[in-house]
Parts: structure tokens; C-alpha cells; sequence
RNA sequence: GGUCGAGUAGCUCAGCUGGAUAGAGCAUCUGCCUUCUAAGCAGACGGUCACAGGUUCGAAUCCUGUCUCGAUCACCA
């Protein structure tokens, strides 16, 4: 990189001119308006330069381009140096890039760190909505951007599939189900299962009102609705593995499953591991055992057992029910021992929404507190809420967004936008088809990644189909021109040895070559925010070029094969960086 | 009330460990298809970076306080 020569000489000058060592050396990209392409930032370096800003900048800008190859120019303007660089230094940085496969990938060694990325876990009560889409598009591309930067990866997720929630389902479609199954009524398993979800609160609600008005308490009603009573004892029912009820319970999971396998291949996300909470809740009892014996958790009189918590400036929190039933805490503590255990893992970070924080402050410090050193390396991938125009989505309001309903709304939309433009033409429908469904989920996969996932998110339906602007479709529409030029090239690119080029091609070329380090980046930060920005930045230096120059026409043989090459570099990264949002990027759109 | 997060153009968002005149997209206006894909390109308009102090050569960025919004503080998950 040009900015370790420049570090390493600046170092030097510094030294010759003012017998100074050691300086904070920092520096920006130009700003478009100035000529040049680094800037050094001098104000720091007065203290040691001992003179004005313009006569330092000036002195080692001197320094700089005599005694730099790569440095051809400069200019100072009040604290800035502004520094040339030759346009055959980025020609060779180019050519380096441009023979380089898997360009910016690290590809992970068997000694390299292990990592685990939590995400998507859902219930299995009901169907996934627009919220959990977020978490899965963050979990999926956390993942890929740090097995990209070289590390190991695993997936794995936690599935919530007993407790009361799935009870209530359950007991709905015992009653008034009459034996619907997907099959008999082509209902998605998921969605099936979530309508009785539905239909159980719709009664309840019911019997609660029917309750109130024969004159008990509003909060003893909920206590005593016939059909919560119900779900309560089928719970217990299930706790002692009643053979009906666990029957009907892998059942009904069996249908969710299938609905979910099949959303998790339309959306193109994976995980490696599964954990399940029927499996993992008696790992609790275990946990509350060695908490005990190490004197960091506390039994009450009642049995129920806690953790007082507020010397870190927490409270009392709770780790066993007096029933002796696990809690949510519980069996988190209970997993990610389980995990460790599992996979010797060197970082685990949960992908959950941020109302979960405390949750999650919570469990490392207990983690931390009974032990477990690998605890300072697990973390929370906080991310906020989605908002709708209309206020948030509240399941008991339906005002929740069903995630294959609104994936298949996107794909609608592509195709009669597609089709209102026109761009239909020699594809077979099979290959139309497969074309919306990679557009409409990289709009959405984009739509949602390139926002900071710690804000919270407004989402606006209509303008979450639009396809101009920074978008991902924009982004996958410059990949389909270049893999258009590539068409009616034909030729094999022969790259010259050297080649004049012009402002853009440096421009575009600059971009490339921080890709390497981008990715790095983004893994350290856990950002695929970082990569949709980068993607765009670089897609737009691209149209611009592409809007200006001859690629295919240009005066010689050299030329036209370094700007075909150019170009089909531009989408080899841009496949890349896509491909690390999990989206796909068409050959012709 | 305690804790955590957010507040940047009419709207949705970028702005890395403090650096030049705060940047995109959408919307609104103006140009550009006889030329490799116009789902595109170029340009115009639009900002007291919530507010008030402080730190320093220099603050949207760091610190303190205030205001607004969101989340959370369950023997729910």
C-alpha cells in the first residue's frame, strides 16, 4: 500500500529535516476539488517541524518528491500536503490486483481462530416476519465477511421449539383444527402452525372478556381462561414426555421446519449446527450447580435461585424458577458452555436484536463470573428494531410484516419492473424467474445491510421495491453490463505491459485496491454496512467510466484490453463483496 | 426513576481513531439514448449536524449538562 512507503518516508524526512522521531503521521484521501491523491495532514507535526504549516508541508513535500519515486508532485494548501502519485505506480497496483484470484479473500487455514456466529433463532410458534429477515441477512453476512478475512466460521442457532408459546398452538389446532395438515389445506407449515397460534389468542381473548364480565378481576382471568389452563397443562404434559403430547408436538414442529427450510434456501442462509432448546433447557441444572458450589449464585427460601448482579451496577437476577425449571438465562448459560465444549471456539457473537442487551450484559458477566475465561470473547451483534410508517409491528395488531409474503411482494415487483422496461427479451421464463428472485432478494439483503445495524431502521414498503439510487439492483445492473462486455468481446484479454491511464481508471483503481483491507475491516467490526458502502462507492466510479469511455471501441488493441480488463475486474469484486451480503449478482438484468 | 442506544437536507441514510467548503440516494427541476444495457450518466436546488457549555491550532465527531425518541429493568422467551 502507498501509504506505508509514504509512512516509512515521512518517518525519514522528519528525521533529516528536523531531527524529530516518532510523530502521529495521518492521512486522508484529497478531496475531489485539489489535485492530487494522498494528503498528509501537517498540523500535528508542527511541534517537531517548529515552523508554519505551509513551511513544513512545503519542506517535506520537497523532501517527498525527490527522494520518492512513486511521489511526482505536490501542492500545500494552508495545513494540507497534497501528493501526487504516478500513474504508473497504480497501473502496477493494478496489474498485481488484476492476477490475483479470489482477489481480497483470506482463505482460512485448519490452525486459523474459530468463530461462532449466532443468528436467525427463531420460535416455533409462528412464521418468520420482517425483523427476523434483518437478523438473518446480518448473521448470514457477519459470517461470510469473517470467513472471507480468514478465519473459521460456524454457524449455528438456537431453536426455541418448546415452552408455552408452541403449547398454545398446539392446544388451538387439537380443538378447532378438525386435522389440518399442509398437505389438506396447502398451507406452509410454518404458517399453518402460526394461524392456530393466532386462533389461540383470538380465544383467549374471548374467554378473558367473557371472564371480566361475569365480574372477576382482569388479571385473575388471564390466570383462569379455560384454554390457557389447557396450554399450561399440556406444558406440563410435555415436561413428563406424555407420549400423545410429545407425538403431536413433533408434529407440529415437523410442519415448522419444513416452512422454514424452506424461507432459509429461498433467502440462501445456512447454519451449521442447530441447537435445540428441548435438548439444551436441562443443560440449566447442570450450570446451576457449579454457580452454587462456587458461591456465585444464591438459593432463597422458596428454592428459586439468583445472582445478585448489582456490583456491577445491575441487579438481582434470576437463574432457577422455585419449581425448579430452567429460565431463559438458564439455558443460555447451559448452550454456550455446550458450544464451548463443542467447538473450542476462540470468539461466539449472538445475533439479537438490541432489546435483548441487558440479556446479554447479563449472561457474559455470569459466564465470566463462574469461570469461564473464554467469556471476555464472546459478544452481543446488538441490532435495532424495524419500524414501519404505520408504528411498530405488533403481533397482536397484525401489524407484523410476514417475511414470504413480502419477499414474494419484491420478486413481483422486479418482474413487472423488469417487464415494464422491457428486459425481457431471449430469457426462458425458468431463467426470468430465477433473474427476479436474485434481484428482489439483493434489493432486500442490500436494502437492509447497508444501514448502521445498531439504528434502529425505518422501513418504507414502497420504498424499499424502488430499484434506483443505491440500491442493490443498481449494483447488480453495472455486474450485468460488464458481464455484457465480456459477451461481445470474445477475445482473450491480453493486458499490456503499460498503459497511460486517465483520471477515472485511477479513481477506479484506488478502489480496488483497498478491497484486501476493506475486507479485513469489516471483519473486525463485524460491518457488512462497511462492504455495501464500498460496493457503491466503487459501482459509482464504474458507471460514471463506463458512461464516458470506449471500453470495447477504443484506438488501440492495448487500450481496449485494459479497460475490458478493468472492467472485469470491477465485477470479479463486485461479485465478491456481494457475495459476502449474501446476495447473487445476475449476468444480464 | 436507573441503565443502554439514537437525534445530520423535506424523506431514508453515509460521515473510520477530531482535520480543508458536512456527503449520497429518494423527491423536485435541467440536460443526455443513430454509439459496448437509459434499472444509467451529468447538473441545479436543498443543512444553525437537537440545544447549551467545555477541551484546542481545529469539533457533526471527544467531555459535561439539558431536551426528544426508542429499548430495557419479569419465577416471559
Amino acid at each position: 500500500m502507498i501509504q506505508e512507503i509514504l509512512h516509512k518516508e515521512i518517518k525519514k524526512a522528519l528525521a533529516e529535516l528536523y531531527s524529530a522521531s516518532e510523530q502521529s503521521i495521518q492521512f486522508q484521501n484529497t478531496r475531489k476539488d485539489f489535485d492530487g491523491d494522498i494528503t498528509l495532514v501537517v498540523f500535528p507535526l508542527l511541534r517537531a517541524s517548529k515552523k508554519g504549516a505551509e513551511q513544513t508541508a512545503a519542506d517535506i513535500g520537497n523532501y517527498l518528491k525527490e527522494n520518492v519515486e512513486e511521489v511526482i508532485n505536490f501542492n500545500v494548501i494552508k495545513g494540507f500536503l497534497n501528493l501526487e502519485i504516478s500513474k504508473h505506480f497504480w497501473f502496477n497496483q493494478f496489474i498485481n490486483a488484476y492476477n490475483t484470484s479470489d482477489y481480497g479473500i483470506v482463505k482460512a487455514t485448519a490452525k486459523a481462530p474459530i468463530y461462532l456466529v449466532e443468528y436467525s433463532s427463531p420460535n416455533t410458534n409462528k412464521p418468520i416476519h420482517l425483523g427476523h429477515l434483518r437478523n438473518n441477512f446480518l448473521g448470514y453476512s457477519v459470517a461470510e465477511i469473517l470467513k472471507a478475512s480468514g478465519k473459521n466460521v460456524k454457524k449455528v442457532q438456537i431453536i426455541n421449539d418448546r415452552g408455552i408459546h408452541i403449547c398454545k398452538s398446539m392446544v388451538a389446532w387439537q380443538d378447532f383444527g378438525n386435522g389440518e395438515t399442509p398437505e389438506s389445506s396447502s398451507i406452509k407449515g410454518d404458517h399453518l402452525v402460526g394461524k392456530y397460534y393466532v386462533e389461540f389468542d383470538k380465544y383467549y381473548t374471548k374467554q378473558i372478556a367473557e371472564l371480566i364480565a361475569s365480574g372477576m378481576e382482569k388479571e385473575q382471568a388471564e390466570k383462569e381462561a379455560p384454554i390457557f389452563k389447557k396450554a399450561q397443562e399440556m406444558l406440563l404434559k410435555w415436561e413428563v414426555k406424555d407420549v400423545e403430547v410429545r407425538a403431536l408436538w413433533e408434529k407440529m414442529n415437523a410442519w415448522v421446519y419444513e416452512g422454514f427450510a424452506s424461507t432459509y434456501d429461498r433467502l440462501g442462509v445456512d447454519f451449521d449446527k442447530n441447537y435445540y432448546e428441548s435438548n439444551t433447557y436441562l443443560l440449566g441444572k447442570k450450570v446451576v450447580d457449579i454457580g452454587l458450589e462456587k458461591g456465585v449464585f444464591y438459593k432463597k427460601e422458596d428454592g428459586s435461585v439468583w445472582i445478585d448482579l448489582s456490583n456491577e451496577g445491575l441487579d438481582e437476577k434470576i437463574i432457577l424458577r422455585s419449581d425448579g425449571t430452567a429460565v431463559y438465562m438458564t439455558q443460555d448459560i447451559g448452550t454456550a458452555i455446550q458450544r464451548y465444549e463443542d467447538f473450542d471456539f476462540s470468539h461466539m457473537t449472538y445475533v439479537v436484536a438490541n432489546e435483548q442487551d441487558y440479556h446479554f450484559k447479563v449472561l457474559f458477566l455470569i459466564l465470566e463470573k463462574l469461570g469461564y475465561d473464554w467469556a471476555k470473547n464472546c459478544s452481543h451483534f446488538s441490532y435495532g428494531m424495524i419500524d414501519l410508517p404505520t408504528g411498530r409491528m405488533k403481533s397482536r395488531e397484525g401489524t407484523v410484516v410476514d417475511a414470504d409474503d413480502f419477499i414474494q411482494e419484491m420478486v413481483d415487483t422486479a418482474k413487472s419492473i423488469a417487464k415494464q422496461l422491457g428486459k425481457l427479451e431471449g430469457l426462458s421464463e425458468k431463467e426470468a424467474n430465477e433473474l427476479y428472485e436474485i434481484i428482489a432478494l439483493g434489493a432486500l439483503k442490500y436494502f437492509m445491510l447497508k444501514v448502521d445495524p445498531k439504528k434502529q431502521m425505518l422501513f418504507h414498503p414502497e420504498e424499499s421495491v424502488d430499484f434506483n439510487g443505491n440500491t442493490g439492483p443498481f449494483i447488480q445492473y453495472t455486474y450485468a453490463r460488464i458481464q455484457s462486455l465480456k459477451r461481445t468481446h470474445s477475445k482473450k484479454v491480453i493486458m499490456p505491459k503499460s498503459i497511460d491511464i486517465t483520471d477515472k481508471e485511477q479513481e477506479i483503481i484506488k478502489q480496488l485496491t483497498i478491497f484486501p483491507a476493506l475486507i479485513q475491516e469489516a471483519a473486525i467490526n463485524y460491518s457488512p454496512a462497511l462492504v455495501a458502502n464500498y460496493i457503491y462507492n466503487l459501482v459509482k466510479d464504474f458507471n460514471n467510466y463506463y458512461q464516458s469511455t470506449a471500453i470495447l471501441t477504443a484506438e488501440s488493441v492495448e487500450l481496449i484490453n485494459f479497460r475490458l480488463g478493468l472492467s472485469l475486474k470491477v465485477g470479479e469484486v463486485i461479485k465478491t463483496a456481494m457475495k459476502l451480503l449474501g446476495a447473487g449478482v445476475p449476468d444480464r438484468m
